[in-house]
DNA sequence: CTGTGTGAATTTTTTCACAGCG
DNA sequence: CGCTGTGAAAAAATTCACACAG
């Protein structure tokens, strides 16, 4: 199966009012309802779950427990697909308090810093470990993504080391776009460019909102 | 003029190699300088800039410094868009002191928070203030722009509020999609969709790489 | 009626491919 | 030549619109 990657941002994003709505004990939802939460047409939605094979029945649309069930599948994480975190600065601490906080089923095995003063530090129940140790963290705790939040200078070393362990997946705060080799993947996530973007829309410059990516 | 959200995107990155290779001195740049940094065509990057009226010449391509102020005249932020941050937990810190330090060309103005702990602390250069002030900074220092970092569940509100007081853009990191009405823009930011997209393409299960978004 | 599932149409985005220039 | 600028083609994403079901 082949899912494009705007339609697992969808997906994911279905997921969090499908979870609000079970918690409120509702068991059916339609395509107008995840459409009007997302700010997208209800065809959009049946055709995104048309992609991952889901159907529903007009009647009653589709089953909220099923739905979450079936991304669940897709999405969930897999606890022998460990996250490391690169750079235990503020946007790395942040980032360790967000996904212990909001995330507990992410298996990140480690931080890392070269900051002796961080290094044997727990943060949010995270080891920090010294820059030397990253390759054998990869290699001995089932890594698979890595979170790169070291400044945009050493970013390419970071991930080059990373690739070189055998890292999978790297989600990069780095304001520079990390050269990985086909098998690898990256999702770039720069804030400065998604501020611009928000400076120049909001001058009215443009004409459609978007979103994440 | 009207330009794609996807091209602000790419304009953004165009630039900072731009002014990489300002600084070193260089001062003509090919299409397939830029494409290569990126990960792109050069047919894309031609067309991107052809999007703005930038043109080249085929013998020596583009001029590096005259396509960044082409750019800049649609990017740079400017003195009357001020930046107001809301929350100013890990994550509103860790923006700031990003900004403060990468960017001091934003004009962030104030920090909002209701912990009384913060409140009239100066975070990296930005002062923060209690909640109750919201609409009146916004309305006394040229605020366009809202970054929100605020837990989910008073995200939606605290956007009514900045929407009422005024504000046009809005940078959202809370995991909600805010609804807000015509002519004011937001862009989701969301960690935990980028976290899952990143796990799934690991996995293989899809064909290609993406970017911010 | 009000929904889903989906082929077809449309719109958007990207790439091709080539004329024209120094 | 090797490049830009750009129509035209291709590919991808989105929306339309309608058969069918309860």
């Amino acid at each position: 199966m082949d899912i494009p990657n705007r339609v697992i941002g969808r997906l994911s994003a279905y997921r969090r009012h499908l979870r609000r709505w079970l918690s409120e004990g509702r068991e059916q939802v339609y395509s107008h309802d995840l459409a009007t939460q997302e700010g997208i047409t209800p065809a959009q939605v049946r055709r995104d779950l048309m992609t991952i094979g889901y159907t529903g029945s007009p009647a009653r649309g589709y089953d909220v427990h099923g739905l979450l069930t079936r991304i669940g599948e897709l999405l969930d994480p897999r606890p022998d697909e460990g996250i490391i975190l690169i750079g235990a600065g503020r946007l790395g601490r942040a980032m360790l308090d967000y996904l212990a906080a909001q995330h507990p089923e992410y298996p990140v095995r480690a931080a890392i810093d070269n900051d002796p003063e961080l290094v044997g530090r727990v943060i949010h129940g995270c080891r920090c470990h010294a820059d030397g140790d990253l390759e054998d963290i990869i290699r001995d705790e089932q890594v698979t993504i890595g979170i790169v939040a070291v400044p945009a200078d050493s970013a390419q070393d970071v991930a080059d080391r990373l690739v070189r362990a055998g890292i999978r997946g790297l989600l990069n705060f780095a304001p520079v776009r990390l050269r990985v080799p086909a098998g690898v993947y990256t999702q770039d996530l720069d804030i400065a460019v998604s501020l611009e973007k928000v400076a120049f829309l909001a001058r009215g410059q443009a004409k459609a909102q978007e979103t994440h990516e």
